[in-house]
RNA sequence: CGGGAUGUAGCUCAGUCCGGUUAGAGUACGUGUCUGGGGGACACGGGGUCGCGAGUUCGAAUCUCGCCAUCCCGACCA
């Protein structure tokens, strides 16, 4: 087989950026930093969105759409939620085109500018506020659970497909409360849905645990992360959760009347995930033959592909392809019977193995002499003969093996490139050399942090939420520390 | 916005320094034959405002000037 893809250790990057090619998952845009998401990429987010969606419906959860277009006014009116955006916001000035004098090109029209400029939405704490203010009287109105599918912008300079893109497809969930302790429950049950989202269906081990102050979510009084490691040491962040406290009940004058008469602001919460995602998806478990979803996200489970010579022959094996087809989907399995002559088997067999399908069932002549069949599985590249008879269990059977497998390939990577470090020459050369989380103490100060960034380019990932914290002394200052916190070099 | 580079076939690029037949390769695409258990072989074929605009010249992908666009490195970030 020819190489396609480049080799994860000759270049990371173009390793990413070949598999987003060749498993056809996204392509770049005319417009900078946006992207198409093509068919086979689109199908894994909506298995994700599809999964995620039915979590939030359990929890109570129900979807709503508000706009894309926010007015601007409304960004000053949560300061630091302003001052956390405003440098990367896309706004909307004019409302109407025309031609130029020559009549030749096509330009703005001046005489149609807005009065009031409009943003396009970078995340919508502020239009959603704003409406809930309408929606909210009396403790009677609360909670209020609401979660949104949307596209978001946010101007970044430096953009990579899924990874960071100016615009990216995401739900946001925006709830209200009328106490302070339901509000951060339910800050913790989001993040702890998608930790389960991320194990679970991801097959990608996160770790759970708060921002600092530093890394804390624009606007909000806690933000709770879950943090993924990449194959090449660098740290993802793959969910946040965002207690919001009243801020922005406050920003947008949300009061509610409790039950013994008293007026009081309304509690906060967003949690989001993204497009990014996918990117998290790719990196975790993808090897150098191409992408490698996990069975529960993956949009085909098994492809069959038939060998044949004659027309004859394909009869023959395409009455036996049916039959195990049916067989699987009954078994809920999604399955591809890809009997296009227009390509040849070892074509189709790179063509899958690139796109991640776990499973690959190839028919021929010989399988259906012996009643045979050849499967192949995605994740070790193993191959054998099996047996017609008993495929549809065995296959299932395969499957959560393979969901397992990678989990525990992931995991086992994880605590490889995981480290408990008191030493600063000793977590310089880690951060340097290989990456990977390390766990140390910090003394809490931003300033610790800020050094440790610009001498290291590593950044608390998160601090974790532990019951018994162990104390120790800062590795940077020596000052005391309540607790180690997980430092990485992130995306 | 600073520093570096690049625009030639759908894609990846050679040709540019040193101007000179009809502008090339690989890949992709089309047709046919042989093939078919890991991106098959051969043959034939279609496809180009050489980023745009001026200039120099008998002659410009190649030299000069201007413009435009993109990519990479830095500051920002889910």
């Amino acid at each position: 087989m020819a190489k396609e893809i480049t080799s994860r250790q000759e270049n990371y990057s173009q390793w990413y950026n070949d598999i987003v090619n060749k498993a056809d998952l996204a392509e770049n845009s005319p417009v900078r930093g946006c992207m198409v998401i093509k068919p086979h990429g689109y199908s894994i987010w909506e298995k994700m969105q599809g999964v995620l969606d039915r979590m939030f419906k359990d929890t109570g959860h129900t979807n709503a759409y508000f706009p894309l277009f926010i007015p601007k006014s409304f960004f000053s009116k949560e300061a630091s939620h302003v001052e956390g955006f405003a440098k990367e916001c896309a706004v909307v000035t004019h409302y109407r085109l025309t031609t130029d004098e020559d009549g030749k090109e096509i330009i703005v029209d001046k005489n149609a500018r807005l009065d009031e400029e409009l943003i396009v939405r970078p995340t919508s704490e502020t239009i959603i506020w704003h409406t809930y203010k309408g929606w909210i009287q009396s403790y009677r109105d609360l909670p209020i659970l609401v979660n949104q599918w949307a596209n978001i912008v946010r101007w970044e300079m430096r953009t990579r497909l899924f990874l960071r893109t100016a615009e990216f497809l995401w739900q946001e969930g925006h709830t209200a409360h009328a106490t302070k302790e339901e509000a951060l429950e339910e800050t913790r049950r989001m993040i702890d849905v998608y930790a389960d989202f991320a194990e679970n269906w991801m097959a990608m081990p996160v770790l759970k645990g708060t921002k600092t102050d530093a890394e804390r979510f624009a606007g909000a009084i806690q933000t709770y992360t879950i943090e993924a490691l990449m194959q090449d040491g660098k740290a993802l962040q793959s969910g946040t959760s965002h207690f919001l406290g009243q801020n922005f009940a406050k920003a947008f004058d949300v009061k509610f009347t409790d039950q013994s008469g008293t007026l009081d602001y309304v509690w906060a919460t967003s949690w989001g995930v993204s497009t990014r995602l996918m990117g998290a998806l790719i990196m975790a478990h993808s090897d150098d033959n191409g992408l490698v979803v996990p069975p529960k996200l993956a949009p085909t489970q098994v492809v069959i592909v038939p060998i044949y010579k004659k027309d004859a022959q394909l009869d023959e094996i395409s009455a036996k392809a049916h039959e195990i087809k049916d067989q699987l989907q009954q078994k809920g399995i999604t399955v591809k019977y890809d009997d296009r002559d227009t390509q040849t088997p070892g074509w189709k067999f790179s063509e899958y193995e690139m796109k991640g399908v776990p499973l690959r069932l190839a028919i021929g002549p010989r399988d259906i002499q012996n009643a045979t069949l050849e499967i192949a599985r995605r994740d070790t590249l193993e191959k054998e003969i099996i047996s017609q008879e008993g495929v549809a269990d065995h296959i299932e059977q395969l499957l959560a093996d393979i969901q397992k497998g990678i989990y525990e390939k992931a995991l086992r990577f994880r605590e490889e490139n995981t480290y408990y470090v008191d030493d600063y020459e000793e977590f310089k050369q880690i951060m340097s050399e290989k990456g990977g989380f390390v766990w140390a103490h910090w003394d809490g100060t931003e300033e610790t942090e800020l050094k440790i960034k610009e001498e290291t380019k590593a950044t608390i990932r998160l601090v974790p939420v532990e019951e018994n914290p162990e104390p120790g002394k800062c590795i940077y200052s020596g000052k005391p520390s309540k607790q180690r916190v997980v430092f990485a070099r992130a995306y």
